[in-house]
DNA sequence: ACACAAACGCATTGATCACTGCATTTAAAA
DNA sequence: TTTTAAATGCAGTGATCAATGCGTTTGTGT
C-alpha cells in the first residue's frame, strides 16, 4: 500500500482545507458511483470526474482503486456505529446487531463491501470488519469486568458477525432487526 | 446475462469437442490467473492470452468478465462436496462443515470468491453459495424424513454457512476441522 | 510580507480494452 | 459424402486507462 493512503499531509490537513475537501468529494463520489452502479466500471478517471477532480491527483494520493476503496471502506466502517451500554450484555448486544443489521442494509453499504473484497482482497476485507470486532469485542470485555461470564470474541463473531455479513453479502434476505435479535439469543443461553 | 452463458450448444457439444476443451481452457486460465494474481487486473484478452484462445471467443461466449466468474464460480462450487450420508445428522453435518472447511482453505477458492462477488454482485454471490444451501437443505429435510426434528434452514445457515464463509472472506483464521465440528455442536443442543 | 514545500491542475503518451465485420474451421445432420 | 449451421480465428477501430513531466496554486512557517 502507498505511504499516503490515509495520508498525514503535514501542510494543508485542516479541516475544510482543501486537501480533505477533495477527499471527502471522492468518498462521495465513490459511493455514489457504487449505488448506482449501470455497469460502468470503477476506474480511477471516473471516480475523479464524478469527484471535479483531476485523476493525477487521485493517482498520486490513492494509487489505484484497491487502496481507494480500502481507504473509503475504512472510514465508512468507522465510528458509525456505537458501542452501546444498556447496563447487561444481552441488551448491548441485540441493540448492536441490530443497528448492524440497519447499517449493513443501506444501500450504498452493501456494493462497497462487495467492491472493497473483490478489488482490494485480505487488505479490503479486514478494513469492512476490523471496527466490528474490536466492538464486539469491548462490549464482551466490558461484562467479563462486570464480574459476569461472557462468549469468547471467536464464538460471537460466529453467532453475530458472520450470519449479519453473510447474509447481507451471499443473499438478498432481508436483515430485520427480529432476526438480528435472535441471533444474540441463540448466542446466549437463558 | 448472455443467452449463451452456460451454453448448451446444438452442435459440438460431445465431452471432448472443442466447445468443451475451449470451455476448461479458459475456466482453468481465470483460476491461475486469481492465485498467482501479482496485480495484474483480471480482463478478457488476459484470460484469452493465458487460455491460448482469442479473446474474440471469450468475448461472445461470456460477455463479461463478470459472467464469465459466475460461470467459474458455478462450475467450481457445484458437485465437489458430496452431501454425506453417516446415518446421523450430527455426523452428516460435522463431515460436511470440515468438508467445507477444507474445501475454502484451497488457495484456489478464495481469490474466487473474493473476485466473484466483487465483479459479479448478486449474480456471483449467489453462485458460491447456492449449492451449499441446496446440500443443507438436503440433509435437514433426510433427518426430518427419519421422524427426527432438524433445525431450520435458516437456523443452519447462520450457523454453519455463514461462520464458515464469513472467516474465509473476512479474516485470515485457519479454518481447521475441530473449529467447523465445533460449529454443529453449537447448533445441535446435546 | 516573504519564502518554501506540498498538493493540485493540465496536456500528453503509450498501452490496453471492449468490440466488430469477415474468413475459416469444426462438427453434426441429411 | 455432402450440406449446413455454429463456433472460432483474425485484423482492425475507437475509446479508455494508467502514468508522467511541468507549471501553478495553496497553505504553512519564518
Amino acid at each position: 500500500m502507498s505511504a499516503s493512503a490515509s495520508p498525514p499531509p503535514r501542510t494543508g490537513s485542516r479541516p475544510g482545507g482543501r486537501s480533505s475537501r477533495i477527499r471527502a468529494a471522492v468518498h462521495r463520489a465513490v459511493e455514489e458511483l457504487l449505488t448506482d452502479q449501470g455497469d460502468e466500471l470503477l476506474t480511477i478517471p471516473v471516480v475523479a470526474a464524478r469527484a471535479g477532480v483531476h485523476a493525477t491527483t487521485v493517482y498520486r494520493r490513492w494509487g489505484s482503486v484497491g487502496e481507494l476503496l480500502t481507504d473509503v471502506a475504512t472510514s465508512r466502517f468507522s465510528g458509525d456505529i456505537v458501542v452501546p451500554d444498556t447496563g447487561s450484555l444481552r441488551g448491548d448486544l441485540e441493540r448492536y446487531a441490530s443497528n448492524l443489521a440497519k447499517d449493513l442494509s443501506d444501500p450504498d453499504t452493501l456494493p462497497l463491501v462487495r467492491a472493497t473484497i473483490g478489488t482490494a482482497g485480505e487488505q479490503g476485507a479486514s478494513a469492512c470488519t476490523r471496527e466490528r470486532q474490536e466492538q464486539l469485542r469491548a462490549m464482551l470485555e466490558r461484562e467479563e469486568a462486570r464480574g459476569h461470564q461472557a462468549p469468547t470474541v471467536e464464538r460471537a463473531t460466529d453467532a453475530l458477525l458472520a450470519p449479519l455479513y453473510y447474509r447481507a453479502v451471499f443473499t438478498n434476505q432481508a436483515l430485520t432487526p427480529e432476526w438480528a435479535r435472535a441471533l444474540v439469543s441463540h448466542l446466549l443461553p437463558d
